[in-house]
DNA sequence: GCGCCGGTTGAAGGT
DNA sequence: TACCTTCAACCGGCG
């Protein structure tokens, strides 16, 4: 592997000249930077009389095939979604690595490439600025197969597994926190697919429902926020947004004072905190403490702007995902996918469903840790001889909640229900 | 135009 | 324990 580094544009053509190269062959992205740089590189090899092949390797369909049999428009919803899936057959396969490849050029020079992978430390001086930690996620295909494996051999597990059902307070994860690697292009999609059906002993031709929380449907999820992201314009903002609802979130000072408190663990609320501090220390949170965080930014409490959380959870997360992350900041903030704002997540009762101890608390928000159970959600309502004898005392060691969750949640549904009147009104001004 | 239905994962209070 | 209803009452798609 050689690693160029510039304007993929400019290094590629540089590249071509040096090698004298004849054929091309890469894998697409749905990513808008990288479809214009795909379809810009397309041209040239066109014009240049190189031979280009390019292919879909990061979905388990090619994305224009989906839109095709959906009249050019992506479905909205999973029901939707499953129905292109009947008529578009099985995934595509993954195909066997090859049993060898040929040796590289000798004389590689050609300004500044690395002859070996650089290290982070390589590439702070092109101004990348990562994160200065450690991670338990080990880097690699290595890692992710035997990740895999070890989830796979687990088949009661496999077999019944059902998202919502898992446990976000877990201190082990309990998803298959693959994520990381599919993310990042360790594992592939369409492998991990074929070893789930394997394991479960199914085939791609059965004529079997998927059930949406399953591990399959977790992948066809994937696919479907893949094959949104791809063809609705200015996906990752809500302004120009076509499936985006248009909402007067905060966005100035005010914002931001929020949503440093929340990105640091500061709200106040144990379980939101807490859920925060795992993202910045792990680099992974569970689904549902993702949901319980983004609801709380944006429709449930705070009223931030989703794309501020957007940004803030694809600093941290090792699994950030563009079509993902941003489908699941529309979903949570029911800007779109997902419009039943009064069903809001509880920052003192949604975790209490699965941890009554407060153990997740204590691990992650650790000077709440000698709070007894009855208060371990909700602190500051501990007497001052308790908050004493915990050892931390509210408002001083421990910040008070930064809103009134059952006051600001009533208000906020209350803003989201102009805010969808708004946009029927905007849509009949449109009309008539 | 209207009504009906389904929608991956809420909370609280039931059986 | 697993499922039910109610609460505030949404959207998009379909007939």
């Amino acid at each position: 592997m050689f690693v160029v580094i510039g304007r993929p544009i400019n290094v590629l053509l540089s590249v071509f000249e040096k090698f004298n190269v004849k054929t091309v062959t890469w894998e697409r992205d749905t990513e808008p930077y990288n479809k214009e740089i795909d379809d810009k590189l397309f041209e040239i090899c066109r014009d240049d009389g190189i031979a280009a092949h390019r292919f879909w390797g990061h979905t388990l369909y090619d994305p224009d095939y989906l839109l095709d049999l959906s009249d050019g428009t992506a479905p909205l919803t999973m029901t939707g979604f499953l129905n292109i899936i009947a008529l578009a057959g099985a995934p595509l396969k993954p195909v066997d690595p090859p049993s060898s490849v040929p040796g590289p050029p000798t004389d590689i020079y050609c300004g500044d490439i690395f002859e070996t992978i650089p290290t982070l430390s390589d590439l702070k001086s092109y101004g990348y600025n990562p994160l200065d930690k450690t991670t338990k996620f080990v880097a690699g295909e290595r890692e992710a197969f035997k990740r895999m494996e070890n989830f796979l051999a687990q088949k009661k597990r496999v077999a019944a597994f059902d998202k919502p059902k898992t446990n976000p307070t877990s201190l082990e994860p309990d998803t298959t926190a693959l994520s990381p690697y599919i993310a990042r292009g360790s594992l592939s999609s369409r492998l991990f697919h074929s070893k789930v059906l394997e394991c479960l002993g199914e085939t791609t031709n059965s004529n079997r429902p998927i059930l949406k929380g399953s591990l399959e449907g977790q992948l066809y999820w994937r696919e479907m926020a893949y094959l949104i992201a791809y063809s609705t314009p200015n996906f990752n903002q809500m302004v120009g947004n076509p499936v985006c609802k248009q909402i007067p979130w905060l966005e100035g000072k005010e914002a931001k004072s929020l949503l440093h408190k929340w990105e640091m663990g500061k709200t106040g609320y144990p379980a939101v905190d807490a859920a925060m501090n795992q993202l910045r220390i792990d680099g992974w949170l569970h689904h549902l403490g993702r949901h319980l965080v983004a609801c709380f930014l944006t429709r449930g409490d705070l009223w931030v702007h989703w794309e501020l959380g957007r940004d803030i959870f694809n600093r941290y997360l090792l699994d950030s995902d563009w079509s993902i992350t941003n489908f699941s900041w529309h979903w949570l903030s029911c800007s779109a996918f997902f419009h039943q704002y009064f069903r809001c997540y509880g920052p003192t009762t949604f975790f209490k469903r699965t941890d009554q101890t407060g153990a997740y608390v204590r691990k992650f928000v650790p000077i709440l840790k000698n709070f007894p159970d009855n208060y371990i959600y909700e602190p500051w309502r501990a007497p001052i001889a308790v908050q004493e004898a915990a050892g931390c005392i509210i408002g001083k060691d421990y910040p008070m909640p930064v809103v009134d969750h059952d006051v600001e949640s009533k208000r906020n549904m209350g803003k989201m229900r102009m805010a969808y009147l708004n946009a029927q009104l905007l849509n009949l001004n449109f009309m008539y």
